[in-house]
RNA sequence: GGGUCGGUGCCCGAGUGGCCAAAGGGAGCAGACUGUAAAUCUGCCGGCACAGCCUACGGUGGUUCAAAUCCACCCCGGCCCA
């Protein structure tokens, strides 16, 4: 890995890829940087055991960071994640029991571990726990130390509890101290580690200057915030979400196929801007596939690429590589011409099941069996508007796989629309 | 505690005894067009043994040939009064 370097304008190169939303002081910031390493720490949220795509932009924030020669933090909320962060939120937060939030934080640390650098050295990541710190504070303690250097002023005008206010929903004592909590994460951090800067998604940045402010009132210390835009996806909001939710990144939630599905298919709009946060190639490659791309969007090169970068930094390069192969195959040609090997690669990538001849009789049936129907009427109702395909042939009547002939005698690749697959591999039933 | 308005399908929201699996919109799915894009047009959008049946309009129990719609009680939410 690259050492820190003087010379490298990060908070520059930062902007330039639009993951500058809101800083502390940048000059006095750009110069801290500039003087040597800086250890700096962002929160993750236990709220389910796995991280989602949308949780990528600050994972990579960490790593670019880290790439630039400074010590990431990064930090389970298992703490905070009893308490709820009212941040962006309409409503009140369900508490996780601890038991949920122990093994929510162990899979989240696993995740987190991926992405970042843990190797023994003066850069390597270091993964915090807040509940280490936290759990073994008193109320007194807690009142002394940080509630003394807060107002209830300012905490009353942040955003995220005068809109919860105004808006007439009220909000429990606890949320309202969230951002205390994470305030002495802060200065937790500060105190053992050395960490002087926080960072985040744009909704967290009353949270972060609650920290600054306790930092700078209790220990007379300049520390600094920087947050990101929050990435959206083209309706505004949600990133991420599609077929069935989120797009996670536990390989068992969201198979790595469906995660390169999900960059594949994004939208022309989109795509410029998710490479510039994401990618951790060079801005100036970055640039070249945006250039490439607007000159031939139905190429499809910056979308592939996305697709590539982001399986391979989750699943692994293996993961990648296969998960667009399996692609290839079934976007590509005529299934028929599909060799073995192919079909069995394929299987091994999406959803697939083993079925008796005899399930082949009721293709509506079979749509709801293999997944590709939630319920056996919608599987009629897709085969009635000529939706469903079998190795390639449109599918219509209900005795309609009797015609299509296996593929190598044994695979049956149906399709749901353009993009849903299922491969069977047919079985002989002994007579 | 009193009064009052309300709780409808994934979400918003009409419906106030039968023509209601329930208007309309959004989301979603699919077809056409394409580039596994967007936009647009079209269709679908509770389940099943699918010209029929079952389950559903906060919960329970009633009235009725018939209830999302009427009555009683209960639970939850908004507003007003105390």
């Amino acid at each position: 890995m690259a050492g820190w370097s003087a010379g490298m304008d990060l908070l520059a190169e930062l902007d330039a890829r639009g993951l500058l939303h809101g800083s502390t002081d940048r000059e006095a910031l750009a110069q801290r940087l500039a003087t040597g390493p800086i250890g700096l720490y962002i929160g993750f949220d236990p709220t389910a055991d796995s991280l989602h795509v949308g949780h990528l932009v600050g994972q990579l924030f960490l790593r670019r960071f880290q790439l630039a020669g400074h010590r990431p933090f990064p930090l389970a909320g298992g703490f905070t994640g009893m308490v709820g962060d009212p941040s962006g939120r309409s409503d009140e937060r369900n508490l996780l029991d601890p038991e949920t939030l122990r093994h929510n934080v162990a899979r989240i640390e696993h995740q987190l571990r991926r992405l970042l650098d843990f190797e023994p050295g003066p850069l390597q990541a270091t993964l915090v726990n807040n509940a280490d710190w936290t759990e073994s504070i008193t109320v007194l303690d807690f009142l002394r130390d940080a509630g003394k250097y807060a107002t209830i002023n300012q905490m009353l005008a942040k955003d995220s509890v005068r809109s919860r206010l105004e808006a007439g929903d009220g909000m429990s004592f606890t949320e309202f101290s969230y951002s205390l909590l994470q305030a002495n994460d802060y200065r937790h951090l500060y105190e053992q580690h050395g960490v002087e800067l926080q960072a985040g998604g744009s909704d967290q940045w009353g949270n972060i200057v609650a920290g600054v402010d306790l930092i700078r009132r209790r220990l007379g210390a300049a520390v600094h915030g920087l947050t990101h835009p929050l990435i959206t996806d083209p309706s505004g909001a949600k990133f991420g979400k599609s077929v069935g939710g989120a797009v996670w990144l536990d390989p068992a939630r969201t198979s790595p196929y469906e995660f390169w599905q999900f960059w594949i298919q994004t939208d022309d709009e989109m795509v410029a801007m998710y490479l510039r946060m994401l990618s951790l190639r060079q801005l100036s490659d970055v640039v070249g596939l945006i250039t490439e791309h607007e000159a031939a969007p139905e190429r499809r090169g910056a979308q592939r690429a996305l697709a590539d970068e982001m399986t391979a930094l989750v699943h692994g390069v293996d993961g990648a590589a296969h998960a667009g192969q399996a692609a290839d195959v079934l976007f590509g040609d005529d299934p028929r011409h599909a060799s073995v090997t192919a079909l069995e690669f394929v299987a091994a990538e999406v959803p697939s099941s083993g079925r008796p001849a005899s399930a082949l009789a009721d293709v509506a049936e079979l749509l709801a069996v293999t997944g590709l129907a939630a319920s056996k009427s919608e599987g009629r109702r897709l085969l009635g508007q000529g939706s469903i395909r079998a190795n390639g042939q449109v599918i219509a009547g209900d005795d309609g796989l009797a015609a299509v002939p296996l593929l190598h005698d044994r695979y049956l690749l149906l399709r749901r629309g353009r993009r849903r697959h299922h491969l069977v591999e047919v079985f002989r039933e002994r007579g």
